[in-house]
DNA sequence: ATTATCTATAGATCTATAGATAATGC
DNA sequence: ATTATCTATAGATCTATAGATAATGC
């Protein structure tokens, strides 16, 4: 029954990967401890002995998202010739919404955070930051806007679009919907404008 | 203990119009049937006499919330000489960040929304098209972009932007996002650029 | 001896249903 | 007589805890 200390640290790790997918495609409150061990290959016994609460877990499983998506940003973006297209192609895909569980957790997560205490925000305002840093880094110099104005915009714009496409039952217009945001934000950081 | 049809029909629009606040400020899975029915005055039994499912309710009263939404919308742009900044105003402004429970259910039920089945999502499709023919009448004759287009993307950025600025837990941030947002919907809606 | 995980359970809450009650509507 | 709402409850599930079990770590 009882394992290795060093297996026990992975079971824990294993718990806040499978939470960071599960939280995200059910929402915080759509599941429970149970199916969150299960899904760890754990019995619920074990939780408390790992986590304080599943507001703990809630915390851990969002910052653990959240550093997955930025890892993935900066992935693509460094596997590219042009980085910020190569992200904002990524994140605008319908590929994208498809994929609540592993993408970004801004989208899929982003009501139910708003609604948690200071202590679960936290990470997600480390990681939005972290988002705001590649951005800034990707879009070219500016000319007026702050730099860090435009990235809150693109982020803003990006994290909407997918949500909304998600709601959308009208097929035809998600995919526009996905298209146009995809040219906008492109045009924002070209930062193309006159007056 | 019985009463009239006219109230009972009263009634349950009050338990429609509790719930479509109640739901925004909880999520659609952090209230229980017990709290919406007495937050309208009333006891649990009743509900199934008025309502098929909770699903059901859900879908009620997001239409009810998103009718409200375009309702506000429309009112707001009617009392101003400038209908686009006075709506634009209202939605990235501080008290509409503060007031989940009476403010857009796109911000404050996208993610929640995403994850429920046609039947639910099908008020809000229609709500987003209300809000897109209102934002579209109110933009300017476009000039090459698609009018609803940009009416897609300026929603996106507004939903976006409200959604985070509600999960930051750095208020400075959350306030220059609102306000970097607000510039980039009006910029954008002027439409005016080269290239 | 310590401890990671298990089974079992407490106590609260959830959705949904059954049957009682009392006022409306005919 | 009908029916809107009530009390009561079924049965499932939720978070959290208690104590048993069995393998690790000293």
């Amino acid at each position: 029954m009882r394992v290795s200390r060093a297996q026990a640290e992975a079971n824990r790790e294993t718990v806040i990967n499978v939470a960071s997918r599960l939280f995200r495609e059910h929402g915080f409150d759509g599941i429970g401890l149970k199916d969150l061990m299960k899904g760890a290959g754990l019995t619920q016994g074990g939780f408390y002995k790992q986590f304080e609460s599943k507001d703990d877990l809630v915390a851990l499983a969002s910052g653990r998202a959240m550093e997955n998506a930025i890892r993935r940003w900066s992935r693509v973006a460094a596997g590219s010739a042009d980085p910020f297209d190569a992200v904002v192609g990524m994140y605008l895909s319908a590929g994208h919404r498809e994929e609540k569980g592993d993408g970004c957790p801004l989208a899929a997560l982003g009501a139910d955070a708003a609604r948690q205490s200071e202590e679960v925000r936290a990470p997600f305002q480390h990681g939005i930051e972290a988002h705001l840093q590649i951005l800034d880094e990707l879009i070219p110099a500016s000319d007026g806007t702050e730099p860090c104005d435009r990235a809150m915009v693109i982020l803003s714009l990006m994290v909407g679009a997918v949500t909304i496409s998600r709601i959308m039952t009208d097929r035809g217009m998600s995919e526009r919907l996905l298209e146009a945001a995809s040219d906008a934000v492109k045009h924002i950081a070209s930062g193309t404008d006159e007056e």
